[in-house]
DNA sequence: CCTTGTCAAAATGTATGCATCTTTGGTTGA
DNA sequence: TCAACCAAAGATGCATACATTTTGACAAGG
């Protein structure tokens, strides 16, 4: 096989890159997006004629995701992919309101540094822009995800708890497409949730942590009820 | 090297042991029992020389325990293990505050098995029994610790929750010793701790999930409080 | 028909050699 | 003197060969 090439001088602020460091983020990406079967085994050999590679960055990443707990493994007997059930998944959100919970509370008693009160201030206005139409399309839709997610991440920062970061980082990445967890949300649902946002930021604001945690709590729980809302809407069709 | 032995056919119902996992379990233990610095480098070559085995499953076991928390890793420059100051301690008992809390309204909307119920009800009888003494000794202290870890632990199973459990025991899986973490408990702490026990289990058994959570919460926060007031102490003495 | 045993193929586990990167210490040049 | 620069040593990354285990097919026996 040929040598790896040299990482190259010019680039300034690169992320550092080894087979299996990128391997790991592929397959992390792949999984997520659903690109395996729940409960589909994953066979070294075929990744690592697939992705080019001897078996050895193969069998790192495979180890980093079962510990991320996106893969199952069983000594001598390989790696599946982490089956979810809507149950598990329900339990995630109950985990994440937990956590952003105390996330919002340290926010609150922490205090938000200037830089993210602009992100969080800078996304609250494009989510008041984007919820002034009467409808939202599909990539509008897409684009309060964004936002939301930014103003999540903002608060998580803002926790300054590495654990707990790597916690909601974990609660939040349970394969969600493969559930089609992508939940049909109203426009008064997302009018909704945004409106928590703007509540929850205040609390924060006002270094009231108690408020903030109720608010985010309740505001994740939201999302769950959402959830299985739409679940029994789909099995109980009309 | 001495090829593996076979397993033993007798054995009826062993762990599977390969190198790899009865390594990592070897370092996990070794690092929770402080026997590295904080801090400190750990390089592929001594470990694999010391345990004897070549470098793959030392690989191998460092990943895992990067992924659990107890090192850090950056590619190409190795593992380290990982520091906990003050605050990250905690942090965790914060982040473990939330989730036991979360755990304890579970079981008592799940209710609890017979079995569950049996543990926790001997382990209060037990504490009972420990606590009628006017002086705990170091070994009284360390049998408390049991009964405290049976509790809970039934409290956990009783939540039903894979990522639940999972996400606690990395909560409390902050290298302890190496910290002198074990606060020094009064009696009338340990007799307090042991009276939220009961109230704690008794609202499970109600299925008032709010109380459960809600004592449980505080149970946990108010050894976070002694954390820190066993450590102001010490920094200002008298 | 089901069970059990055997064996070969396939998959995972481990050791090892080489490639690449980091680090360190000394050297050179300004 | 100090900084930039090499070169060698040491450490990690990766490929590969071989060892061990699992698995599935097939045959023999109940």
């Amino acid at each position: 096989m040929a040598p790896r090439p040299r990482r190259s001088i010019s680039s300034p602020e690169d992320e550092v890159l080894t087979r299996s460091v990128s391997i790991t983020d592929t397959l992390r990406s792949s999984i997520l997006a659903g690109e395996f079967k729940p409960g589909e085994r994953i066979y070294e050999v075929n990744l690592s004629e697939q992705l080019d590679v001897s078996r050895t960055p193969i069998r790192e990443a495979l180890k980093v995701l079962a510990g991320e707990g996106l893969l199952d493994y069983i000594p001598n007997r390989g790696y599946h992919v982490r089956e979810y059930s809507v149950d598990d998944i329900v339990q995630a959100y109950e985990i994440r309101a937990a956590l952003e919970g105390l996330a919002a509370k340290r926010a609150a008693q922490l205090g938000m540094s200037a830089e993210e009160r602009a992100i969080v201030e800078a996304a609250l206005r494009d989510g008041e822009a984007l919820l002034n139409k009467s409808r939202l399309s599909s990539e509008d839709r897409n684009q309060y995800g964004i936002i939301n997610t930014a103003i999540h991440s903002a608060i998580h920062a803002a926790g300054q708890s590495r654990m707990l970061r790597d916690m909601l980082r974990q609660s939040q990445q349970i394969a969600p497409s493969s559930h089609r967890n992508v939940i049909a949300f109203e426009l008064s649902d997302v009018r909704r949730r945004h409106d928590d946002h703007h509540r929850i930021y205040e609390a924060i604001l006002c270094r009231d942590g108690g408020r903030a945690e109720l608010l985010m709590r309740d505001h994740v729980e939201s999302i769950k009820i959402s959830l299985l809302r739409s679940i029994s809407r789909d099995l109980l069709p009309r």
